[in-house]
DNA sequence: GCGACTTGTAAAGAGGTTGTGAAAGACGCT
DNA sequence: AGCGTCTTTCACAACCTCTTTACAAGTCGC
């Protein structure tokens, strides 16, 4: 079960419910919130909204009106991240089991660390988009990175040692410098191309050269 | 510029109004709906979330309220449009992923620099309109351009490499001397055409750009 | 066509980013 | 506590990108 809203209900709102709200907000921007108070003024409601909230019920409130602003916005979220579906993730060769926390390459299984798993899950989630080391230690360790931590590099490492061990000749893991990692299946060495006549493109084609392609 | 979210005025709803707003959100899910009713009751704010509105406001409504919430529906909507990648930027050829910080070309992926690709997303962001180097460094680098700086021609000239490399026959950015560039996908040799002689509003030459359309 | 200015092009060094191996520290288990 | 495992930190090497610079080529007004 996914939580894709919540309702907060912050009663008559201070000082307190604002910077509640701000974390909530800031913190789990994939999540749905719906704020509840009693009689909130305009301006409040406005900044509230500008903060952050994706609704905003004001007291006395019908229950059925809050029952269906709840289901907009839950299925506002859930369309968001559609193809968060329950099965296994798949992509080319890696198998990813998020309920029994396992991992398999060609079948067999990986063996990786609390961590590790962690952090191939989010990458696989989000495959074949660039994700900034910000936002991997984010969401893998849960707070903020302290400037010059290394951690997302070095387990980013271990991940490729485990993983282009099991299935050599290609690459899942790829740098883009200055921005992130985005996880894909891919060759790692594309065929048919000689290193050297590239010239200022690197020619690492996204598309072509997918092993078994996962629609 | 792209639609996020429509604030649609039913007036007093009837008949006519639920069949309209079913339409609009069947038709466009992808679009936030807002509407806007003059004294809809409580059952009837309930069915018309459920159909697919975003967000429901009843008349009277403060102007401000109103803004907040078009913008917080339309935050949603780009963001779960940018997470999705549901919204690539395509021009002739050229397809650009924001989310996945990456272009294609024809279909296959070009290896871009971080300020590479950040100078091709301004560019086709702004396709069709002449951006001064000013403004492009502004919002690229992010800061004031230094005088005497040649880092965006360099870059222009980086950009061009990859993209005539893949798509020969074509030329997307287009210097207009003294002034700046302008992206847009056209024939790069159109016979018996010089360019300069389009006249005043040379701008909106906005070929769709079949790519067939040589011969 | 001439001169002044703008843009194209190529190359190299500086500076920052990432890869890598290993050691130190934290954690959990018996 | 003792031990092994996992995590974090550190230092250095390797690498990539950005910026700068210099010169060539192009464009405009006269």
């Amino acid at each position: 079960m996914k939580v894709n809203a919540v309702l907060v209900d912050l009663g008559v709102i201070g000082e307190g419910g604002w910077s509640y709200l701000e974390r909530i907000c800031g913190l789990m921007p994939d999540l749905g919130v719906i704020v509840c108070t009693a009689g909130a003024t305009v301006p409040q409601r406005v900044r509230g909204l500008r903060v952050g909230a994706d609704d905003w019920i004001n007291k006395p409130c019908h229950p059925e009106e809050v029952i269906a602003r709840i289901e907009a916005v839950a299925r506002r979220r859930r369309r968001a991240r559609a193809e968060t579906g329950m099965g296994p993730l798949v992509i080319g060769e890696v198998e990813i089991r998020v309920d029994q926390y396992q991992a398999l390459v060609g079948g067999s299984g990986l063996d990786l660390t609390r961590r590790e798993f962690e952090l191939l899950q989010l990458l696989a989630e989000n495959e074949g988009r660039v994700l900034d080391r910000e936002t991997i230690y984010q969401r893998v360790w849960g707070y903020a990175m302290a400037h010059g931590d290394r951690s997302v590099d070095v387990f980013i490492r271990k991940l490729r040692l485990k993983l282009e061990k099991r299935s050599p000749g290609f690459s899942y893991i790829h740098t883009h410098f200055g921005v992130g990692y985005r996880f894909a299946a891919e060759t790692s060495v594309p065929e048919g191309l000689t290193p050297g006549d590239e010239g200022l493109d690197r020619a690492e084609s996204q598309t072509s050269s997918a092993p078994s392609a996962r629609a």
